[in-house]
DNA sequence: CTGACCCATCAACATAAATTGATTAAGGAG
DNA sequence: CTCCTTAATCAATTTATGTTGATGGGTCAG
């Protein structure tokens, strides 16, 4: 029951891969696999600035791949549960039809 | 058997995100999913300059994704079998260890 | 040969994304 | 309260991407 890509809206399924477009972020979507971890734990495995893996983790996260959760001091990130299942369908699922008038109306 | 993105290589893996990360691009997909076409019928569907096309069929090719083939004048693109296949399972088998390796070697 | 057509490539520009270092806020230890 | 830690945010810079219009190469019809 993961509604997360059924409806394949283009520019939301963009902004996915977008996500994952990035080694860095492949990295910690790779680490987040283990299991919910701090901040501080992803700067000293990647050994990469605290503000550089901030952004990253927000790209990641406005693309609904992670979540997050305060815990005094630290924040706690986690993938979100079945938020990669569908991919492959998501892409099967794009309409010629509506892509195509989704990117006219876009580009004219 | 499709041994596309069997291993996980990062830099790979991410350049095939990059490339389905614009929505452009994913309309392309989508059009071809029906089969081959040439660059004329697409920019023609798409509205699109030729020259913008050709750009995004290139990074789509860069990426494995598609293929061409020249007949006469025309160039019919269409979808590299199987490239699509296993796309989950890679982000799935990205180890944390190596992910972890690759990137240090890059930004330090 | 000439001209029309299809398409890749290029240069110039515009836009978006990533990196860095500094600042800020909030939590907890002493 | 003061100081240190964690982490988000900001501004400034650099880098990467995408768009546009022009140029040139190859193909074919007449």
């Amino acid at each position: 029951m993961t509604t997360q890509l059924v409806t394949p809206d283009l520019t939301r399924l963009a902004r996915v891969f977008h996500a994952l477009s990035d080694e860095t972020r492949l990295c910690l979507v790779a680490m987040l696999r283990d299991g919910e971890r701090c901040v501080c734990d992803l700067t000293a495995a990647l050994d990469a600035g605290q503000s550089r893996l901030s952004f990253h983790l927000k790209t990641l996260k406005a693309a609904g791949l992670v979540q997050d959760r305060r815990e005094g001091r630290w924040s706690y990130y986690s993938l979100v549960p079945g938020a990669f299942d569908g991919l492959e369908d998501a892409i099967a699922g794009i309409s010629p039809g509506s892509a195509i008038r989704t990117v006219k109306a876009r580009c004219c």
